[in-house]
DNA sequence: CTTAGTACTTGGCCATACATAGTACCTTTT
DNA sequence: AAAAGGTACTATGTATGGCCAAGTACTAAG
């Protein structure tokens, strides 16, 4: 019951939400994600990032396409795809309503009431 | 990748920090905090409810007594320990920052700029 | 050819939420 | 008093997702 496992697990699901998000922005790879990802404080390694990829592709919520690289290997380029746009929705509108339900809670006091 | 389960990956870790909460306000037993995660539109159920109470007295951030009850069995009151007050708080903590860090990714816009 | 760097893959581990079934105690009914 | 029903808590097994660690493959530089 350390912070680094509540903070591994408060990340679940949420992860899902933020890459399908930035996919939906335009042809990225996984260095680009990992790159605006930690730049956001959202640390996330490759061995979570290349499954979660993975398992949305195989959703078909996501395609990408070989593109050659000037520098090492080819890169896979993800694009959001018609089916992942509407489930992005969807996660979108959980999401917010975890932040409000979440909210609810922690507003309270000892009281019962809403206080700030 | 049903939007269902996502769902479930979303709360992971955060049901912890909502329970800690409640029972941080006062003393409860948990059928007093099923009633208020309801109310919050948080769906718990008992078999999640009673483990993770188990979970948080066995790392001595909460503490119980048995109360008699006028109908019924007698009934686990829930008390935070002063530890508990300071777990509250690192989870507090990194609640505000993956909504912080997630509110980020997805205020940018195609553009890569934030935007409404 | 060897070394280093980049990009992607895979297998196993762990913690949490949940479904389900079960135990124990109390009150009410007959 | 025995049976029935409700309340509170417990225990077991499953699925999922994040993560570690090791490994593969391709390219460029020495």
């Amino acid at each position: 019951m350390n912070i680094e496992n509540t903070q591994v697990q408060m990340r679940k699901g949420i992860l899902e939400y933020c890459i399908l998000h930035i996919i939906s922005r335009g042809e990225v790879y996984a260095s680009d994600m990992l790159e605006e990802l930690t730049s956001a404080k959202i640390m996330v390694v490759e061995g979570t990032l290349y499954p979660l990829l993975t398992r949305l592709r195989k959703a078909g919520l996501v395609d990408y396409k070989w593109v050659e690289s000037s520098s090492g290997p080819p890169r896979k380029y993800y694009t959001i795809t018609e089916s992942g746009r509407g489930f992005l929705m969807e996660l979108s509108a959980t999401w917010d309503e975890l932040v409000s339900s979440t909210q609810q809670i922690i507003s309270l006091n000892q009281n019962g009431n809403t206080s700030s």
